[in-house]
Formats: C-alpha cells, structure tokens, sequence
DNA sequence: CGGTATTTTGATTTAGCTCAACAGACGTGG
DNA sequence: CCACGTCTGTTGAGCTAAATCAAAATACCG
C-alpha cells in the first residue's frame, strides 16, 4: 500500500535566460494586457519593463512596503498572502504566468496591501507604477484590459465571501480543488494532478480554516477514493464526485 | 426608560426633478469619475446616460440577468447583495452617491453577479456597457479613474475576507459600525447616527453571521453605552470604544 | 390604540478550532 | 545507500463561538 513514491510534482525547470532580455518581448507579446498592441507599440511597452527572477519561497515584497511597481508573472507561480497577526495568514490567490500583481494606480494607501512570495521559481516583470500610468494613458486599450482583469478579480473576490458564508468548509475544500485542478491541473499516473507544490497549511489558508481540519476532509476525500496525496501534492482522481458536492 | 419615540432616521426626500436632465450635468459632474473631463467634454457624456428614479426597495438589477449597463448613484443609496439559496444574502456593499455598479467591461459571463436594490429612494444613471466603453477609449482618464476604484473596492473585498477569517463576530461588528458611522454618520440627538434603515438581518447579512447574534451583540454595545437603537436606526454614542473593540 | 414586522432573549446543538501526540516523507551527511 | 533529523501531515479528545430552534417582547405605523 505505501511503497515509497517520489513526488509526481515536476520541479520547474527556469534557466535564468527564461529572464533575459532575449526572450521577454516575446512573453509580454503573451499576456493579455498587451494583446492588443501592434508589433511596434510592443516592443517600445516592452522597454519600459525589468525582468528579475525569484527562487521558490523568496518574498517579492512585503505588506506594509510603499508599492511603487507594478509587476507580471512571466514564468513560473507566485503567490498573494494577507498576513495576520498570528502567522494564519490568508491566502489570496496563486497567480500563473500572465496574471498582474503588485500596485495599480490607486486612491488610498501607496503601500502594498499584501504580500508576494515565489510559490515556485518565477520571472517576473516590473514597471514602475508612474510608467505604468501613462502606459495607461497612451493605450486605452490596454487601461480597459487591465480593468476587465480587475473586475474579474473583484467577482472572484466576492464570490469567495460568499463561500465563505454559505459553505461548510469541507463543501468550500472540494470546489477549490476543482478550481486548482482546472487552473493547475496536469494528468499524471496518480490522476489530474495540481502541479504546484501545495501544503495543507496553504490548502486551510486559502479556503478559510487550519491545517488539521483541512487534513481531515483530504483525507475523507481520500477514503472515498476522490483522490491521491502525498507530501505537497493533490491529484484528483474523480472530479464529479468533488464537483457534486462542491459546486455552487 | 423606553418612552415613546420616533424613528430618528429622516426620510429621505428626492423629488422627481432630481433626475431630472436639467439637474443630471450638475450631478454627474461630481461623479469622481468625470471629474477629469472639461465643461465641454463633460456636457458630450452626458448626453450617453440616462436617469431613472427607484423608491425604497426597487430591485434594480437582479442576479442572473443579462448584465448590459452601467449605473452611478445620483442620489440616494443602493445595496448590493448575493442571494443564496435559503435566503440568507450576502451584503456585499452600501453605494452612495457618486458611486458605480451594475457591469463593467468584463471577460466572463455577461450576466449580473449580484442584485441591486434601492435601499433609500434613489436616483441612478445608466449607459449601455457598449458605450461605456467608447467614452473609456476616448478619455483615457476616466479609464484609470475607474480602475482606480475598481481596485480600491478589490482591496476592501480582500480586507473583508481576512476578517471573516480573523475576527469574531463581535469584532467585526464593531468595525462595520465604525465604517457605516464613517460613511453615514450624521449628529443627532441620539449621538452619531447611521442615516440609513439598516435592519439586524441586513447588519447580520454585511459581517456573515445571523440576525440573532447580531442582535445579541448590539444589546451587549447598548448595556456597555456605547451606542442607541431602535429599529432599523443605531445611533453611536461611544465612537472610540467601538473603535479600540474592532481596530484592525 | 391595535396590528405587524422587527428585535430580543432563552435553550440547545454543532462545526470546526485548539491542543497534543504521533507517524510518515524527504533530504542530508556520513 | 542507509540512518537520522526535521518538517509535514494525521489522528484524537475536548472545548467554544456561533448557529439553530423557539417564544416572548417591543417599536413603529396608521
């Protein structure tokens, strides 16, 4: 029954030149903010923007620190948190390549309201956030995309108060994992695995709980043959089952 | 002790002619979004929106409908909710003048994901999301204005959910009261009061939990001075001890 | 003054947290 | 390649905040 496995989890494979000048206009060409911009208009963007890379577990910046960039996810996963005081911090989001983090031009506070971890190596873009503004002004195309993704974000946003409301925390796990192996989701032997290593810890802080609780319903998850863990690992076996009981 | 009162909450009196188009530029030039646009730019956007009035509890938008326009309170205040399935709504937010719902150009589905309700009689403008976003390509400004406060409430909804995880009920219901008081205050004899019927299910409905508990809550507030009520009003009288009970 | 919706209060139940101990997985150094 | 130490995950037992169910009291309106 417990053989000694390997972990499925593939460790990210970025060269540092993932994060060379050579390759990112060709990245930044990918992400939707800036589909559509013309050839031209990319590269001159492209110019405005630094490249730098972050090994798995480095904070990208901190809650509390003045926000002055504006950065995107290239390669690899990073992860958004609100620290609490009592170290159970709240885990916001986990964002894959092509998704914004950092400052937008705001009203209030110029100072990040979370935190940004590496969750795997990662290259990540940054402009300043007065570069980005007039990005914005010179692109209005590009200033609407970036409003569609933060007001997608915001519904999601909500969405989740909600959940956390009317859901029980078990109904709360299940949709999550659904939502992870639809965002993250690789087929693997041991079944649709989320290819990112992932704690129970950051299970209970995404879905609003502690690690024990979050154990026990993986684990009753498991008994019911939903799915296969290990060490930093998830794969689900039958979605239905999971969609079934956590849908909305 | 409880002799006979009124409610102290004044009714609110918007006549018809407040949506009317001869007061509508006037209004909507104090719409921060527009605040950027000159006299003559201003008059031109006008002329894309038009107004309507709703009384207390009109529903203005329901969740699920097809989401084809955008609206700014002109007048009045408008709730925001999440309907689940028994009933137990989730408050998302309480709109005052000046401020935006309904859709935004969005990536998802084209539909509501909330409901709107007119919580005081209301006046609102709207403009097809379509030529929403023609005026957003044609002043760049107003386009960050609105990413701007798109990502401020983003912020606000993120804070909320650390909350919900955070702090008790009772926490947070003294912070609501803080920020209702803040944003609805108003002197009264009874103290600072909430100018706004807000009943115990709909403060239960804003901080997640139910109307009893709400209850309970408010009247352990009351024993402690630090606040007045009656239905559908709270008045509060003790600003700094709510304030060191629900700090952040 | 009476009627009704809202609010309050009481009693009971329960999901999930906390504290605690243990077991399994992984990495490292010999 | 194996033994050891550490970090992660599992499981158990008891506790508590808040939900639920039920009823009485009250505030406000006409």
């Amino acid at each position: 029954m417990s053989e000694r496995r390997e972990t499925p989890l593939r460790s990210e494979e970025i060269e540092a030149d993932h994060c060379s000048v050579d390759v990112r206009l060709e990245k930044l060409g990918m992400v939707p903010f800036f589909k559509p911009l013309s050839e031209e208009d990319l590269k001159e963007v492209n110019r405005r923007f630094r490249a730098r890379h972050f090994d798995r577990g480095d904070v990208i910046y901190r809650e509390g620190e003045a926000a002055a960039l504006l950065r995107i996810v290239v390669a690899g996963k990073v992860k958004l948190i609100r620290p609490t005081l009592e170290g159970q911090d709240v885990l916001i989001d986990i964002l894959s390549p092509g998704e914004y983090f950092g400052s937008l031009p705001s009203m209030g506070d110029e100072v990040y309201q979370d935190t940004a971890i590496a969750q795997t190596k990662s290259c990540v873009l940054s402009v300043g956030i007065d570069a980005f503004r007039k990005i914005l002004n010179q692109y209005p195309q590009i200033a609407v995309k970036v409003l569609e993704f933060t007001s997608d974000r915001l519904a999601k946003a909500q969405e989740k108060i909600k959940q956390l409301r009317t859901f029980s925390v078990e109904e709360r796990i299940a949709y999550l994992l659904h939502k992870l192996s639809k965002k993250f989701g690789e087929q693997s032997d041991e079944g649709l695995l989320i290819q990112m290593p992932l704690s129970r810890r950051e299970l209970a802080d995404m879905v609003g709980t502690t690690p024990e609780t979050a154990s026990r319903i993986i684990s009753k998850f498991k008994d019911k043959g939903w799915l296969e863990t290990g060490r930093q690992w998830i794969a689900i076996t039958d979605q239905e089952a999971l969609l079934s009981m956590g849908d909305e």
